[in-house]
Parts: structure tokens; C-alpha cells; sequence
DNA sequence: TATTGTTATACTCTATAACTATA
DNA sequence: TATAGTTATAGAGTATAACAATA
């Protein structure tokens, strides 16, 4: 079944499950468009702002707070070192870890790419009101928490 | 970035197309791992559905109402043709196309399934209360209509 | 000429296991 | 012995393009 395009078939509505999916890829395939202008992927996006969160935070960290696996945190920074975005430093203590930071351009796309991502999040959501959208939010961020 | 493990990053929850995401990865984890029980893929699930809704529409026809693509149809067709659980029959006036059914095998999987995912969602929104379950059903729908 | 179903193929995303260098 | 990072590889899942049969 492949989700997001067009609209979610009738007999499947009925599961919450079913129809949080197909949001989530219609979602997630609008993010990637407007990313796409950027020249980013959503786990480049997601990463970066992980990593401009707490710069210098090593792999295995990185790893850990986004879930990641290890060997795909490997390709994942390559790609955004390749684009001159990020950058692995020696660890001042430990030389098995890198420190991982954001470049000069890697920070100037944070911002652009977080506005890219409202804009999305404005198309997707645009038939909710800001109570609703709130109201959302709130309902996802409860069923996240109990992991 | 790897969704609907653990607990999604902090930098990110207040994105709700990323929150979105991370729950809908957690919640088709789940019904996945439900499925995998009774032999099935979620893929695989939703096409019985499909077929168990309308029996007797043609490989197009499925196509047009699961989003999936033709070369993929095929394959998922072959999956549940070959497991004894769904079969292609000649089409009454046009031998171009096959007439899909379930088998009695598939029909009576399909009520296992549904309990399947009806038991996932429970997991996974068990944190809501019924009330919140329906207003966060209707919000979803809500953004799924307006395709 | 167009449509239905099919095949062969390729691409993306992700995970597994084995390896290295350091601790 | 254990850990951090890396490499090579393989497995899903999906899409593209070319094809045969039929309309």
C-alpha cells in the first residue's frame, strides 16, 4: 500500500493507525519537495537540526538521539560533509570520537530549512484551525512520550 | 533519521509534521510486528481490505484505489495468490483484464487482521482516552480530505 | 493506437556483520 | 575485553521502462 497521494481508500478510514500513516507520508513527501529546493534530504534536515542543537556531540550520541543506526549515522554525515555542511573534529580526550559540528553554511541552513518545513506544515495542516492545530500537536506529543 | 523508536529528539517535537511522522513510524511498527503474526505485511493487509471491501475489481481498478503501482500490484498480487488467500479470475467481457477475489482463506483472515490492528492501535493510543482517541481521528481526517 | 497486466531492472532507505583503531 | 567509527553487503519497499496480449 503506498500512502499520501490522492485520498486514503474508504475501507481502511476506519483505522486510526491507517489514516495517521497516510497523513504522516503526505506529510513527509511534502517536506521532502520543499527540502528538495534546498538541496536537503529529511534525515539530512533532521540531523543537522540535531546537531545545531548540541554541536560537538559525538557520533555514538548523534546516534542515540536520533535512532539512527551507526553505520547509517556514517553515511548521513559523509553526505553533509561532502556538501561542506558539517564536520567531524578529534575528540580533545577520547581520538576513537569525533566531534561533530556545523559549518558556517550547514548554520545559515538551518533557519531556511526550518521555514521550508512550516511552510509544509502550513500546506498539510491548512484545513485546521490554530486551536485544532494545537489540539493536534498536543494529541501526538501524549502518544509520543508513552515509548 | 530513523522514526518511532525510543522517544523522538527534543529539538525536533515541535515540528508536528516530524512528530507526525514519528508517531505514524511507532504506530505501522507495531501493527506490523501484529501482523507478522498471522503471516502478514501491512502492505499485504491493506490490499485484502481493499479486496474484501469490493470483490471482483481488476488489477487497474485496485491500483487506482490503493495508490500503488501496477508493477507493485503484480507482486503483492502474486504474495497473496501464492499464500492460497486471494486469486485472479478471468474477467467476464474483457480478457485483458483479471477479476480479483478472495479466497475463503482470505476472507477469513481478514476479521483476524482487523482484530490485529484494532489490538496495535490500542497499544499505541492507549495513552488517549477514548474522547481524545475520536477528536485526534477526526483531525486526521480532517487533513486526509482536503487531498 | 490505447489499455491491461507483466517482467526485468534500478533506486532509496535501512540494517547486519565484520573490520580497525583506540580505550 | 569493550567501545567508536567504518566498510561491505544485503534486504525491504518502491518506481521506471519495455513488452505481450487484447481492445
Amino acid at each position: 500500500m503506498s500512502f499520501g497521494e490522492g485520498s486514503p481508500p474508504e475501507a481502511l478510514r476506519e483505522h486510526p493507525g491507517f489514516l495517521l500513516n497516510w497523513v504522516a507520508a503526505r506529510s513527509r513527501n511534502e517536506l521532502a519537495a520543499r527540502l528538495a529546493e534546498l538541496d536537503l534530504l529529511v534525515s539530512h534536515f533532521g540531523l543537522l537540526s540535531l546537531i545545531a542543537h548540541e554541536p560537538g556531540l559525538t557520533q555514538q550520541e548523534l546516534v542515540q538521539r536520533s535512532g539512527q543506526d551507526p553505520s547509517t549515522m556514517v553515511v548521513t554525515l559523509d553526505a553533509l560533509e561532502a556538501k561542506g555542511r558539517a564536520e567531524r573534529r578529534p575528540h580533545p580526550t577520547d581520538r576513537r570520537k569525533r566531534a561533530v559540528y556545523l559549518t558556517a553554511a550547514g548554520r545559515a541552513l538551518v533557519p531556511r530549512a526550518r521555514r521550508a518545513a512550516e511552510q509544509s506544515g502550513a500546506e498539510v495542516f491548512g484545513s485546521l484551525s490554530a486551536a485544532e492545530r494545537d489540539t493536534l500537536l498536543a494529541l501526538l506529543g501524549k502518544v509520543a512520550e508513552q515509548g
